[in-house]
DNA sequence: TTCATATTTGGCAATATGGCAAAATATCCA
DNA sequence: TGGATATTTTGCCATATTGCCAAATATGAA
């Protein structure tokens, strides 16, 4: 007979799927990029298109999904909306990425080596 | 004439791909739940398929995805192959997670509060 | 009101993702 | 070797994401 480990509750589940919808909406390399900018200060949609280069529309839609999340903020200023991060605790997460970048380059470093030194 | 912000390099341009893949890897419910779980310790395919409740071929892909990003390690150990979080400082994330989740929450709750007063 | 600027929306095509089932692989044991 | 168990890979389909263009909307100024 199978013995089963304690299955999923609806609640735990609903949790993760509310977590990963927020990771989701980070998981973008123009939305970290707009992340990090709006650190710095508010900017407007037509700031950031410059810096990324993409087209504009495309970029509202990335904003429209950061704000979705409620990760960002907008407030309207006479022709400009200038957008805000709602929850800067974000960046600290940043540095942990750069570990397991760094992690993941060393270990293709070993890898490498390992391959010369067999020949 | 129009005044551009200085564009991304091509450099930073890769290290937001870079970024921006790991973050995917983490942005699913059952991806995240597993995690949590391997930080309480080591877990085979069939473990944790238990407790997802989803079909071992697609728990089996989820840790490819994971394994891919660097995120997790596996090592086989006899019929079993034995899957280990490789990169414990993502968890100090999740604290970060909850935050925009409540914000949100409260959020919601004051346009409801403020509906209501309105009537 | 009309024009110019800033921004969002809708639509569409290309691509990626998620999940199940069946087939393939790997290991252990008799 | 052959069978049992554990896991991954492949094929297929439904759905979601991304990005551009064109059209719609909102605001300010003449």
């Amino acid at each position: 007979m199978k013995i089963l480990k304690s299955q999923l509750t609806a609640t735990q589940k609903m949790q993760y799927e509310a977590r990963a919808k927020i990771i989701k909406a980070i998981a973008h390399p123009s939305r970290l990029f707009i992340i990090e900018e709006l650190e710095k200060g508010e900017r407007c949609v037509n700031d950031l298109t410059d810096m990324i280069g993409a087209d504009v529309s495309t970029v509202s839609k990335h904003l429209s999904v950061l704000k979705n999340a409620g990760l960002i903020g907008d407030k309207r200023s006479g022709n400009n909306i200038f957008y805000y991060l709602r929850t800067p605790c974000i960046l600290g997460f940043f540095g942990c990425l750069e570990d397991v970048i760094e992690s993941n380059a060393r270990q293709q470093g070993e890898i490498l080596l390992a391959c010369k030194t067999k020949r």
